[in-house]
DNA sequence: ATCCTGCACA
DNA sequence: TGTGCAGGAT
């Protein structure tokens, strides 16, 4: 009977007790999808504001907005923008009000650094996580993002596509979002280069093989996965 | 409960 | 041309 150790657990359709193994699927996802070199954006800069424009949208419509804010991709010209100016170049992405405000806010709190990025990564992670969770329209998935891809902190991202690749596999889900990451950082050593490709490998694996209706089918997790029925 | 677009599919 | 879906924070 394999022994329940710490963390995460699932139990086997045959009743046996398992520990979540996180590194494993990394490993598999690794193997299978290769290095996949995120974040998606020029620039940390770009980053930031894209991470706010992709709250609840797909990336589709994030690009259009990007396009749109190409000439104003720098802390100077977006802090030049009306909040409307900015909401109808953003508009693509969807709730463009509501971004248009939560990406001010942003640089209100950017500018208590004067924009100074290699400044920020002095800041202690946990002062840092602190802070961009105070920010209006910043939330968990948006603040360890932005940590983990314009900071360079190992954290890991909780988003809706782990939940669902995790929990089909058959992990018992944490309710909670800190629970769940810590859960997840409690086994994957906090390696910066490791953190970042698993988000980034958790995002392709949804869109490829664990989709809302998933497509099983050559799937690299299928030996392992329980497939559990939403 | 609210905020909103773009695309897939029929 | 329409319906429906994906996607976080407050």
């Amino acid at each position: 009977m394999p022994r329940f150790i710490y963390g995460g657990s699932f139990t086997k359709r045959n009743g046996d007790k398992m520990k979540n193994d996180y590194q494993l699927i990394y490993n598999k996802l690794y193997k299978h999808y290769g290095p996949q070199g995120w974040w998606p954006a020029e620039t940390p800069f770009e980053m930031m504001i894209g991470s706010i424009l992709v709250q609840n949208t797909s990336w589709r419509n994030v690009d259009k907005a990007l396009d749109n804010l190409k000439p104003f991709l720098k802390p100077e010209a977006i802090d030049k923008l009306s909040i409307d100016e900015l909401a109808q170049l953003i508009r693509p992405s969807g709730f463009f009000n509501i971004k248009a405000s939560r990406i001010k806010s942003y640089m209100e709190w950017f500018k208590t650094y004067n924009y100074d990025i290699p400044l920020i990564k002095e800041v202690d992670r946990h002062k840092l996580r602190t802070e961009l969770l105070s920010i209006k329209g910043i939330g968990p998935e948006t603040a360890d993002v932005i940590l983990l891809y314009a900071f360079d902190i190992p954290i890991f991202v909780v988003d809706a596509y782990a939940r669902r690749i995790f929990y089909r596999l058959g992990y018992d889900m944490p309710a909670s979002y800190d629970t769940f990451r810590k859960q997840v950082e409690n086994e994957i050593p906090r390696d910066l280069a490791q953190y970042n490709e698993f988000h980034a490998l958790i995002v392709e694996h949804a869109k490829e093989h664990c989709k809302a209706t998933p497509i099983c089918d050559s799937c690299p997790l299928f030996d392992i996965c329980y497939r559990r029925l939403d």
